[in-house]
RNA sequence: CGCGGGGUAGAGAAAUGGCAUCUCGCAAGGCUCAUAACCUUGAGAUUGGCGGUUCGAAUCCGCCCCCCGCAACCA
């Protein structure tokens, strides 16, 4: 028995519920779901979190615009994500939010070691708040006196607060990040964190006085903590920091927190300086995904030009959408996606490519060898080359490799020419077949963590002893 | 002089000093096992612009133009 078997603790963020889940969200949730799959094969013990951030004045904001109060209005949309990650074939190992008693246990316990690590202070901050923004923001930023983006006018606000030291950890964390301590990636994204830290790093408030809907401070129930540092606690109540010792020990610190690339400052610069306050151990990698545009239009919740990817996943089903987001993009780039483009890959790659493959393959399995490839090579020949790949998140790399080899065996076949072959030499036709057959058990073991649909079902007609040709994998969509 | 990313066939990408490559689309041909699929061939690019280094530049250097994020408390 392994008792030394690796844990692999992998987060995504925490996904604020002023409004459903857009295609971005899945973007980096079906990532971190493939990654908890191929670590999970590979024998890991894997720990695989997401969850929803449901605090905050926008909240309350957006619960009283919908007529109702913040909780309902936060379990109506968390269910939402709940659902969409669940229609995606996304397996959380938990889905954690941050109204659960679990989280508000283990935040007051976290607040109160800030407060004794003497790294936080009182102070008053002054200046123009935006409650779209849920943020202040400076006078040089707006237009006509108002908010360039959200069109209201801002509230002139003096504010007591707590405040954190920040400022304290300048050094510390430019050295454990040049250092790769936390490894940050993409190389571009630890370039932009470090120039930033450089520019100096200023302290920041905690608190918030007049943000009812939050958790409260133990010792001055007067203020509400800030969202962004009791959201970014999640990752650690989500795993028992409070309620389960030892599986919080056994798990931390987290192996991989996937983010968007906007949010990269909050979780290579604030939250490890949390950390360390507290004296916890550091996350080891951060990895920011880039943005998506939708015919070239960035994706805005404010501005309401979204796409739901439930209804790419009704159409298309889940292995298409998580095999079109990770192959259409390299992994880390900004890139473009629309229906127009789902659509080409599906009918291009999946209908086309494989699927066609599959059918030709099982069709003359079954037509010249009566359903029979008795050595059908079930070990993997090379997964190496495309786990690689996606183990180094070169998602599309990988996915790149695995249809040169679909394309191989689409000449292989013309060139043998099996339909004459088999008036002539069975024997030939059946090493062919049974070498296709193989070849495809290999993809589909490969294609397993980023199309678990699709590759289950390839490797049970496989394995079935006898082989018929099956309803098309993916069917065609005009 | 705020920080960062980018500009390569109609579209999307690759090539980090040595014949500009791939996918989709387009055109022609082939095949018949297959989901009107698959295979072969072809057309299509003065690599954003100007200058420099070099035997040789998409690639290195300088200047310029254009697009996109971020710019401190916005998931």
């Amino acid at each position: 028995m392994d008792i030394e078997r690796k844990k692999f603790y992998i987060t995504t963020p925490i996904y604020y519920v002023n409004d459903k889940p857009h295609i971005g969200h899945a973007y980096t949730t079906i990532a971190a779901d493939v990654l908890a799959r191929l670590h999970r094969s590979l024998g890991e013990d894997v720990f695989f979190l997401t969850g929803t951030d449901e605090h905050g004045a926008k909240i309350a904001a957006s619960a009283e615009k919908a007529g109702k109060s913040p909780q309902e209005f936060v379990d109506e949309i968390s269910a939402k994500y709940s659902l969409t990650w669940d229609q995606l074939g996304i397996a959380p190992d938990k889905f954690i939010r941050t109204t659960d008693p679990e989280h508000l246990d283990a935040v007051k316990v976290f607040l109160e070691k800030l407060k004794a690590s003497g790294k936080l202070y009182e102070g008053e901050y002054e200046g123009l708040y935006c409650i779209g923004h849920e943020a202040f923001i400076k006078e040089s930023e707006l237009v006509n006196g108002l908010c360039p983006e959200h069109k209201t006018k801002p509230e002139l606000v003096k504010e007591q607060n707590w405040f954190f030291k920040l400022s304290d950890y300048q050094k510390i964390l430019a050295e454990k990040i040049e250092d790769d301590d936390i490894l940050i990636r993409p190389q571009t994204r630890k370039n932009e964190v470090l120039s930033f830290i450089r520019q100096g790093l200023e302290d920041i408030a905690i608190s918030r006085p007049n943000v009812k809907w939050g958790i409260p401070l133990p010792w001055d129930d007067k203020q509400t903590v800030y969202v962004w540092v009791e959201a970014l606690f999640n990752y650690c109540s989500a795993i028992g920091y409070v309620s389960d010792p030892e599986q919080f020990q056994k798990y931390w610190p987290a192996d991989l927190h996937m983010v968007g690339k906007e949010i990269i400052k909050f979780h290579c610069i604030i939250w490890p300086a949390l950390l360390l306050a507290i004296k916890e151990e550091l996350p080891k990698a951060i990895f920011a995904n880039g943005f998506f545009t939708i015919n070239g239009e960035k994706i805005s919740k404010t501005i309401g030009n979204v796409i739901d990817p439930t209804d790419w996943a009704a159409k298309y089903g889940a292995d298409a959408v998580r095999y079109f987001v990770l192959r259409e993009v390299p992994f880390g780039q900004d890139g473009d996606v629309s229906e127009d483009k789902l659509k080409a890959r599906y009918n291009g790659d999946l209908a086309n490519g494989l699927g066609n493959l599959f059918s030709r393959t099982t069709n003359m399995i079954e037509k010249y060898l009566d359903g029979d490839v008795e050595s059908l090579q079930k070990s993997p020949k090379d997964l190496n080359d495309a786990w690689e790949a996606f183990n180094s998140l070169n998602f599309s790399e990988g996915l790149a490799r695995i249809w040169e080899e679909i394309a191989w065996a689409n000449q292989l076949i013309d060139r043998a020419k099996p339909w004459d072959l088999a008036k002539t030499d069975l024997e030939k036709v059946k090493e062919l077949l049974v070498n296709l057959a193989s070849l495809l058990y290999d993809i589909a073991q490969k294609l397993s963590p980023i199309m678990p649909e699709a590759s289950n079902k390839i490797r049970q007609v496989l394995e079935s002893g006898d082989i018929k040709k099956p309803e098309p994998l993916f069917a065609k969509i005009d």
